[in-house]
DNA sequence: GCTGTCACTTGACAGGTGTACAGTCGCGCA
DNA sequence: TGCGCGACTGTACACCTGTCAAGTGACAGC
């Protein structure tokens, strides 16, 4: 008899060493090899396994995208929270393996609409996280006319970011340098050193 | 016995309609649809088609992006040579439809290397043209000390305009509205209405 | 009338995909 | 000692993928 399908054993060792191959899975080798078989051999598993702890791919790869949502945003939180909060999430912001993830993801997205969900409850939160900070940094620093509305400069940044990621991909770098000098600068205003 | 399997017969009727079908299916349907199955089939085709008039879904998809491009090139060339350059770049830039096919170009890069490659040059030139515009118009204009380089807001304006549909197609719009002003603004600095 | 060429069709291959279901093993508990 | 249950395996299904080889039919040139 079938039991209970280890779904919710979420912390079972295998469901998490699954986890943990579909991570490394995409950011080795992108979403063309986010499949159950891949995924298994990864962990040296049997494929099977893969819908013994997971109703579909659909529920993996948005438990996959929840980890990595969860561990950004310690990083995103220690950035924030530094003493240039701004030029650290501008480096976080451009840091590649977590912003060429994420570029996984919206192709992944394409095909599993939960994960899509997910993606956008996830982006808007980090925004208005975003967005806060850079507000309160206005205020205690007395910007009273800021090079642009705080909404502008966070959307700006990952824009920017993701944007050079995207290039990097196809191997065009034509202009990153003068855009990131221009970031830089802008980012000045609000953060000096 | 197989004779020229009409790789060369670029002009050929049956051939036109697929690379038009070809188009279709990654404007509606996206990426994952790029198959030579469904490809001959909205054609009204037989699949076999495909490979009679491409080596390969490889040379296809080069096709396809090489005539995107070109006709993109023709609303760039307008673009450029209109009374206030930078708005109708912007416009264009914005453009929902070119520019989600642009994202479905970026996954399919992932499988296909040539695809990549086309990407960049196109990518290349199509920059350097706007860094030559801008330059051009602070020339005329007498901007001596632009708010950035011309290089930075030429690629500023793609990622932005990039980012938004992305992030749309997560059905995102937070900050999106404060950003497009800013950078409106901004265009105005050089091209006053 | 024969031949060759071009456009296309028929049929198939090997390999990959997500997913399902029944069976087996081993361990804890009665 | 036996039972139950959770973890895992074996096997299989239906479907989809790119790609290929051979054959058919029409038409042009000799």
């Amino acid at each position: 008899m079938v039991a209970n399908r280890g779904y919710n054993s979420t912390s079972a060792k295998t469901r998490q060493r699954l986890i943990e191959a579909a991570s490394e899975i995409l950011d080795e080798e992108g979403y063309p090899a986010f499949t159950a078989r891949r995924i298994a051999s990864r962990a040296e598993l049997k494929p099977q396994l893969v819908h013994y702890y997971f109703r579909s791919m659909e529920e993996l790869v948005v438990t996959v995208f929840k980890r990595s949502s969860a561990s950004y945003f310690q990083l995103h939180d220690e950035a924030l929270s530094s003493p240039r909060p701004l030029h650290a999430l501008w480096r976080l912001n451009c840091h590649i393996p977590e912003a060429r993830r994420m570029l996984e993801y919206v192709a992944l997205g394409k095909i599993y609409p939960a994960l899509r969900e997910e993606m956008r409850a996830s982006g808007e939160s980090f925004r208005a996280l975003q967005i806060e900070a850079i507000e309160n940094i206005c205020r205690q620093r007395g910007i009273d006319n800021p090079p642009m509305p705080a909404a502008a400069l966070a959307a700006m940044m990952s824009a920017v970011a993701r944007s050079i990621v995207i290039e990097s991909n196809v191997a065009m770098t034509m202009a990153h340098e003068e855009l990131n000098t221009f970031v830089e600068k802008t980012l000045d205003q609000y953060d000096p050193s």
